[in-house]
RNA sequence: AGGGGCGUCGCCAAGCGGUAAGGCAACGGACUUUGACUCCGUCAUGCGCUGGUUCGAUUCCAGCCGCCCCUGCCA
């Protein structure tokens, strides 16, 4: 809510321009991702940012599809990419673009640059451009095309784009200088010939600018100011830079960089989340467990509650790794107030009041949301049997242990204090049912004074309803972000190891786990999610289990 | 090794020469019909290291050390 306001450095570089009136203090930013897969967690610390600026300096922001690669993008992306940004609560307008809606304006400025003796067409393969480029400490070689004529460049060039080569016979190359110290400046290539159809271009173009070439252009057309991107595009801009060079506009658009989002045990490589979804260890990009926005959303996180985590996290060019822990603490933050609280058993234990009439309904009034009394109340039934979660019970109760144990006293919330007074087991000796007794004087609400150091939640046996449900957690490696092999990540990644659920996960990871899951169930911050008809009944919200049981699809552990 | 970046509390992150914000986590304590929430309190004589400049340096200079990125016709 009210975080301090520190400004990071984008902002600083903003505030200077304006100051000096580089931009006549217009400040236009852009979202550009490849559709070639969902978003994640990350790319909203790129939207929030990007978004963010242009309503923070009451700019505009873009939203611009860098579809350069037939070979990789899909339409499904490209509008599971738009239904999230929209879901996070940013608009853009009628500006949405795509770099292929600039192939023309794109061919055009190669022209340009060929006339002015700037690209060249290079007819060595890719092996040969890859050898002759040097490395390191080694300058790069010219290639033999490097000093054709304007004219023969146009011809060829023209050709290319005809349809008149393979794919790899030729590309068109930026003359820059083959001894660079930085490599990305040793003639990079501006064109390949590809003979692939566009997403949205079909077959109108065999030749396909790469990312260098296309997205300075691209963002002087539609006049970004502030080029925001990842760290990893650093030593590219000069490049960046070096492509506007002939451009005619006065105020080019200037590239900033940043550290992208790493969280903690979290995979965030698009590649990696490929695989799970293409391997089936997951049921698709939206699965539950999975850090895409579309899976985290169906977990039950809220806009709000992402949003104030990039804010949280701020902005820098340190590489850096946020806690989960966080992310977490802002989703119960913003759900605090919103999520009603429902109680829930998932892993049940019987427990019958042995001085409670049988056949007897009392129906009880709780609180939705103690916090937040706009939410009402409800009625839950209360009877002679009734279902406890079993780790809150211990028969031999250790040191600071305040839930049930015999002989022991304890409220079942919004009902009475209970006493433990014997212990059913069965033949194996596992506990299978408690008998307790109530004391009807110590009625919630009816100003009993007597005191219990815990409270249990509970559900009636017989008049709850079943849900069949499953509690998702968190998808998390042991390893985090670690580039692992493929087959070393393959083997880490099944829903045994990564579904800390199933208990399966290192020691200190599942302490947490189970921390975090008690802070979720005892909130009613669940999310369910009903397998078989694929529902997306949890989206974008809580749900809670209303005085019901629900039925864990047992994974072999039980819980602690 | 050449180029480009980055190093402030367990994790993020302000600070831009004047004597270390804030958040998360953690730990005490109060409160509590959710061991939640809330509330109080604690938590860097220290800013990668070593020198130098200065009345004074996390902030300037030099030299080290460490980590990340770059040799796609991917983005």
């Amino acid at each position: 809510m009210e975080s301090v306001e520190s400004t990071n450095f984008i902002e600083a570089i903003i505030n200077d321009d304006n100051k000096t009136g580089k931009y006549k203090k217009r400040v236009h930013t852009r979202f550009p991702p490849e559709p070639n897969g969902y978003l994640h967690i990350g790319h909203a610390k790129s939207i929030c940012l990007n978004f963010g600026i242009g309503e923070q300096y009451g700019g505009l922001t873009n939203l611009r599809f860098d579809d350069t690669n037939p070979t990789k993008e899909e339409t499904e992306y490209v509008d599971s990419i738009q239904e999230d940004v929209k879901w996070l609560g940013f608009t853009w307008d009628d500006r949405k673009y795509y770099a292929s809606d600039y192939f023309d304006k794109l061919y055009e400025y190669a022209k340009v640059l060929i006339r002015k003796g700037k690209a060249y067409v290079d007819d060595q393969t890719a092996e040969e451009i890859k050898s002759t480029r040097g490395d390191f400490t080694t300058p790069g070689v010219d290639s033999p095309w490097r000093n054709r004529s304007v004219e023969e460049n146009l011809a060829l060039f023209e050709e290319m784009k005809a349809g008149k080569y393979k794919d790899g016979e030729k590309v068109l190359r930026a003359k820059i200088d083959v001894a660079a110290p930085n490599i990305v400046m040793r003639d990079p290539v501006l064109y390949r010939i590809m003979h692939t159809d566009h997403h949205r271009t079909g077959n109108t173009w065999c030749i396909y600018p790469l990312y260098d070439y296309a997205h300075p252009i691209s963002d002087a057309i539609e006049r970004i100011t502030h080029s925001i991107c990842t760290l990893e595009f650093e030593e590219r801009r000069p490049l960046y830079n070096w492509v506007l060079e002939e451009w005619e506009d006065t105020e080019l658009p200037q590239q900033i960089e940043f550290a992208r989002l790493n969280i903690t045990n979290t995979i965030m490589s698009k590649r990696k989340l490929r695989q799970l979804v293409e391997k089936n260890l997951v049921s698709g990009w939206d699965d539950p467990r999975m850090p895409t926005i579309s899976g985290i959303r169906r977990r039950g996180y809220t806009p709000e509650a992402i949003r104030d985590f990039c804010s949280r996290i701020g902005v820098a060019k340190s590489n850096s790794v946020v806690d989960v822990a966080l992310l977490e603490f802002c989703i119960r933050e913003d759900l605090k107030l919103k999520a009603p609280r429902y109680m829930v058993v998932l892993d049940p234990i019987k427990v019958v009041l042995t001085n409670y009439p049988e056949g007897q309904v009392e129906w009880l009034v709780a609180e939705n949301n103690q916090e937040n009394e706009s939410m009402g109340t409800r009625e839950i039934p209360f009877s002679r049997e009734l279902y406890i979660e079993r780790s809150d019970f211990m028969e031999e109760p250790v040191k600071k242990f305040f839930r049930l144990a015999p002989g022991k006293e304890v409220r079942l919330k919004n009902a009475y204090i209970i006493q433990c007074n014997e212990v059913i087991k069965d033949g194996n000796g596992n506990v299978v049912e408690l008998h307790c007794t109530y004391d009807p004087e110590s009625k919630s609400g009816s100003g009993c004074q007597k005191k219990v150091k815990g409270v249990l939640h509970w559900v009636s046996a017989k008049e709850s309803e079943d849900v069949e449900c499953r509690l998702y957690d968190y998808l998390l490696t042991e390893e985090g972000n670690e580039d692992l092999s493929d087959k070393d990540f393959l083997s880490k990644v099944n829903p045994r190891s990564l579904v800390i659920c199933n208990g399966k996960a290192e020691p200190a990871l599942r302490q947490a786990s189970v921390g975090d899951r008690f802070q979720f169930l005892r909130q009613g911050f669940f999310v369910i999610d009903q397998d078989t008809t694929k529902d997306r009944l949890v989206a974008n919200r809580i749900v809670g289990l209303r005085d019901t049981w629900a039925k864990m699809q047992k994974q072999e552990t039980s819980q602690p």
